[in-house]
DNA sequence: CTTGGCCAGTCAACAAGGCTGACATAAAAT
DNA sequence: ATTTTATGTCAGCCTTGTTGACTGGCCAAG
């Protein structure tokens, strides 16, 4: 779904099945460390498989999520608070990026339904502390596994260089101003 | 700040059920190629960063639909159509794995603002077939405009290793069934 | 040739989950 | 005492997903 405008001539490197690509090193600009020949249609190719496989990746949750009649934005609680027991709302307003009146939707109903606990802070009684209860715990596992199961298996067929790869690129691809931050929490090792 | 509707989140994903285990397992398994340790923490992370990395490309192309007043659902229209002139409804369809309801809604829309032609087909004359008006391929060159930008710093500061990297993962991860029809797509360098 | 089945596309109605704005309250900060 | 911060909530709108019902073209069997 994003698109990028054409330009010439590609090489297809080949690597999965059908191919992916081979950015085509020419003297051209040095930069760096690499020399690489980035022409719009490369680029355009990275914006088109980012749309797919995340599209399909999120299935594999949707798929879980369904039966329970909750959404994404169910999930996405879930797993943060998963991530960081104890977070407050704020915390987490910040980490999705989406206004506090769609998050507290959502968040209500999951409270209700005893998957997340919302506790009022000690130091600060303003702030509500979100953890998981064991039914929500089990829920996020659940979704966890399916997940899982595709990153496995694509990662072992891919090596341990592509997706070192893989992570680098998409790292590279958050803004800047909070890339720290979320970097921080993606590294985080959390209380699995 | 952001009219994003029907986003998609993705999903954090993450370890299977090991409980509090301290991520430290690693079954040593080596696979073919490469030594590959893969704990659970390392599956989660690179769900993660799919979801952050792919949130953030989007608002590069969001930034640009909002002020025309489009979503995503016609930027993806726009797109395609522009990248498979003359495609059917059925086949924008398939691509875009949404319901025909959803999709003609939008696309009634880009027909009626002049942005998207609609042609009965010649062969069989229930068919649609879809081109952009110039209109039309001049946002879709706007917003990959933008979105190139960002892509292309990302691709230079990772290096051609990192990108084939990137992309071999990335279409590994796309569904089985129909994943090489979509690299056909995706690697067609198409009318740019 | 007509009729019934199938397929492409359209229209209608509803739900999820984004968004903004306005407000309320409690607690912390000044 | 006043202001700021953290949170919750109501109302209302928008995009975009869904299912169901319907139109009209294609085709093949009777």
């Amino acid at each position: 779904m994003r698109p990028a405008p054409g330009a010439k001539p590609a090489d297809p490197g080949a690597r999965t099945s059908t191919e992916s690509v081979r950015p085509s090193r020419r003297a051209g600009l040095t930069r760096g460390d690499q020399l690489l020949f980035l022409t719009d249609a490369q680029l355009r190719q990275g914006v088109e498989l980012m749309f797919f496989a995340y599209r399909d990746m999120i299935s594999d949750a949707d798929k879980v999520l369904e039966s329970r009649g909750y959404g994404r934005a169910h999930h996405r609680c879930l797993h943060f608070v998963w991530r960081r027991p104890g977070m407050s709302v704020t915390d987490l307003l910040e980490t999705l990026a989406v206004t506090k009146q769609s998050l507290n939707r959502v968040l209500r109903q999951l409270v209700e339904d005893g998957l997340i606990l919302s506790a009022v802070g000690a130091a600060d009684r303003r702030q509500r502390l979100l953890t998981l209860t064991p039914e929500g715990e089990t829920l996020v596992r659940t979704i966890s596994d399916a997940q899982n199961a595709r990153m496995r298996r694509v990662f072992m067929e891919a090596g341990a260089d592509a997706v070192q790869g893989f992570k680098t690129v998409l790292a590279g691809m958050i803004d800047e101003g909070g890339r720290e931050a979320v970097l921080a929490l993606v590294n985080d090792q959390g209380p699995s």
